[in-house]
DNA sequence: ATATGGGGTTCCCATGATGGGAAGGTCAAG
DNA sequence: CTTGACCTTCCCATCATGGGAACCCCATAT
């Protein structure tokens, strides 16, 4: 009756790329799902949320790893939330500072370019930051 | 009478890795230096130089491919300012998106995160918001 | 029936910047 | 002459993702 959720169809209803969808398969992220007689995959409705839930994990930035774990906290009715919270807070902190490390670079390039008057002439403070300070 | 300047010395001063000299010259980003006789790299003053430059641009995140173009700037003393100052605005703009993803990524983990009592009990904001919301 | 098209499958290769490590050559000092 | 510290080239790994080849399967249109 249910109709056969093909790897596009659980790549379309997740957002998961088909291609990403093998790839988790290959690294034991996701089990491998059912096949038909023609070795097609075939999702089932636990497969697809789980394809969602990994989706939602990547969207936040989360590594692999981490989903990894997430995941098996996710299937553990009887885990922690101060599992999950720690693992969260591991990530902001380095989301944070990847962001804060962005920042700091383009704070100082804005400060460069600000007195940099961008005409024909090759004077140039940002070429200048480049060349002499350490 | 100056001493040969080898891949470790020109690491050593400028910060950038033998492993990296070595690439950056494989891409083509700096010309192939001299040898000796046992096919040992080394160094003239200007080849030092240069490699501070891509090291200085790299602390500012600029990716391979500008720095070339930087590079080719820096040696042209015709150049225009406005063309340096139109590649570091458009990595500005590049560095500012991607600080914006991970500051947003990061706002949404801290909310989930404060809602979490993270004790020993199961429930948890975070595991829900990867679970059910789309 | 058969051609066409759009799925599926596996496998290899590429990205960007960097590091690890093997296998082998060279050189100075003990 | 050995030891150790360099150098050389070459291959492999990271992280998450995509591209594409070569091949199989099936439904529909001619």
């Amino acid at each position: 009756m249910s109709e056969l959720v093909t790897i596009r169809d659980a790549s379309m209803t997740t957002g998961v790329s088909a291609k990403m969808i093998r790839h988790y398969e290959s690294i034991g992220l996701i089990s491998a799902p059912a096949r038909t007689e023609n070795r097609y995959r075939h999702y089932s409705q636990r497969d697809i949320h789980e394809l969602g839930f990994i989706r939602k994990a990547r969207d936040l930035g989360f590594p692999i790893e981490d989903i990894r774990h997430l995941l098996a906290l996710w299937r553990d009715r009887s885990r922690s939330s101060a599992e999950v919270k720690a693992i969260a807070l591991r990530h902001i902190a380095d989301l944070d500072e990847k962001a804060a490390a962005l920042q700091a670079m383009s704070a100082t390039l804005k400060h460069l370019a600000s007195n940099c008057h961008g005409d024909n002439r090759p004077d140039c403070p940002i070429i200048d930051a480049l060349d002499r300070l350490g």
